[in-house]
DNA sequence: TTGAAAGCGCTAACAA
DNA sequence: TTGTTAGCGCTTTCAA
């Protein structure tokens, strides 16, 4: 059996209150009886049993973080900052992962609410009014990451359609006018929360429109991007651009282009976006759009603290900077 | 505030225990009675306190991972893999990350301890007698994976020795006689748990031992690998092989070795550790060892439930299969 | 400076 | 079939 608070009081012969005024060094306790209390805390190995604590206080010191998945890079850093800068402020991370399921996301946070952790981090696929409402009736707070909800809620991330624009932008100035976009598909549209591809992809038309490409894009949102490319002859006089709205697919393009023997920039111009640590293994160097993704972390972690202990956000959402990274691939 | 079993007894004219005996489908309460609570659970949004119930359950539904970090692509899988199960069988999961750092590794497992997890899944950095005894005084179901600590540990993973020693055989097979060995500090032997490193430098020895390769490999354990390398003289008529630790350093590797201009494999060859899911991406080929991550953590998972929920591990520890990859790179 | 007792929200054993 | 009550381990208030 466990040791607990009362075995300890047992032992010293004193209560309960007493020893809780030791261990949680409250005053009103003479050093003696402190000194005499901790000695049989270590000798009896006694530890807290935090969940008793916690039904008691009313927190659990207990975070919780909603994500997609973990096979995005992106992702992998994010979760990694985020436990780190948790648990140096002394909270506990549970961990849970959606797969981009909206039903699975709302029994996510329902879990983490019933385990009263006391703030959450989310990543979410839903939106909308109603989910919004859903959300409010928990009463945690919440901080929001990567796909934005409304302003109604805390975020921290960056001007998505901004950078993908700077990025076009850059694309238009070396004269490329052919452009083709590979992204996830976005049929949930209006559904599932896809603001950050929704927002990439806005980036993208803005740029074209407003540099007078009048040429329309081919927008390729299939999970069988690799075959829609088949069907395209690329033509080193008319040269294409090839957009990805991340380097996973930007790498698995570049593969592909690789297979088919067509030269990466000579022929075809290829951009991807998140800067995944792995690019630095890869030739031709890709040319991307770099975040810092283990300080959105950071800030949402030490947003989120402020906004449990003092009872508000302090920052508002945050716009961080992002950075477009020149390679050679366009 | 929060409504609770107490709120819906009072919304419904009954006891608590009535309530409980709806909510959680236990027998001895009329079927109109239990409808009408469940309608007023509803109406009311009731959400169960897990902290409450766990208190007087003794059992949180609850599992903690330990890992160093998620850097490495293959714990990230990992993790994935552990979430869902863990969530698939009901199970909620805390992430702890301990950096290698053993002192922070205890502190992990301490709280996790005491936020009264069911069951931990280990990738431990310590090990040793006083360890062990350590880890046994929380009378905590424990499983390991990656790092081994000992036979009174159940454990999952892959017989690390004998799988290096097959990449090497075939290393040896190809003709090569010299071996350049690169694996992080191993200073800590003894003290910090790096079992799976000293297995595969082990399977690396056996393999030179028993073909007879008399010369002795370089072994580099140094986190300044690459200056390291730049010591080395590589002749094209005596051919050397570089083996790596981990896929992570083999990329390093190649990334410096086509820097220097000196072709994989013409001028040496380069084998790595882990298959890890970029590789697809790179050319060379690396030859390399893939394991089944996902599947480790499967099983962790179900075998720690079990435990749990039996008393005992059902399984004894189990070796995975793992399988030479072969590439282009040596 | 200390002790006694109530109570956090839930479950479970016993009574009615 | 239902209600009552004790208690999980801790903190906190009030009284001594």
């Amino acid at each position: 059996m466990r040791v607990t608070v009362k075995d300890i009081a047992k032992y010293c012969g004193v209560s309960s209150g007493t020893v809780d005024r030791a261990l949680n060094n409250r005053p009103g306790i003479k050093l003696k009886t402190k000194q005499k209390v901790l000695e049989a805390v270590k000798k009896l190995n006694y530890r807290p049993d935090f969940t008793a604590r916690s039904l008691v206080k009313g927190r659990t010191m207990t975070l919780g973080i909603v994500l997609f998945d973990l096979y995005n890079r992106s992702f992998a850093q994010l979760l990694n900052a985020v436990e780190l800068k948790a648990r140096e402020h002394g909270y506990f991370l549970y961990i849970a992962l959606t797969d981009k399921d909206p039903e699975n996301e709302k029994q996510c946070i329902e879990y983490l609410a019933n385990h009263k952790v006391d703030g959450i981090i989310l990543f979410s696929v839903n939106q909308g009014i109603e989910f919004e409402q859903y959300l409010q009736d928990f009463s945690i707070p919440i901080i929001t990451i990567f796909n934005f909800i409304s302003e109604n809620w805390e975020y921290v991330g960056i001007q998505e359609r901004a950078a993908m624009r700077d990025g076009v932008n850059h694309i238009i100035e070396k004269g490329y006018k052919n452009f083709i976009y590979i992204c996830p598909p976005l049929k949930h549209m209006g559904k599932a929360n896809i603001y950050t591809q929704e927002e990439r992809l806005k980036g993208l038309l803005e740029a074209l429109h407003t540099k007078g490409i009048n040429d329309e894009p081919l927008i390729i949102k299939h999970n069988d991007y690799l075959k829609e490319l088949q069907k395209v002859k690329f033509a080193k006089d008319n040269k294409t651009a090839i957009v990805c709205s991340c380097d996973l697919y930007a790498l698995e393009v570049m593969n592909y282009l690789k297979q088919k023997g067509v030269k990466i920039p000579e022929e075809v111009g290829l951009m991807g976006f998140d800067n995944i640590d792995v690019l630095k293994y890869l030739t031709p160097k890709l040319t991307t759009i770099e975040y810092p993704v283990e300080e959105i972390g950071f800030i949402a972690v030490e947003s989120l603290i402020k906004k449990i202990e003092n009872g508000y956000f302090t920052d508002t959402s945050l716009s961080l900077e992002y950075k477009l990274i020149v390679g050679e691939s366009i």
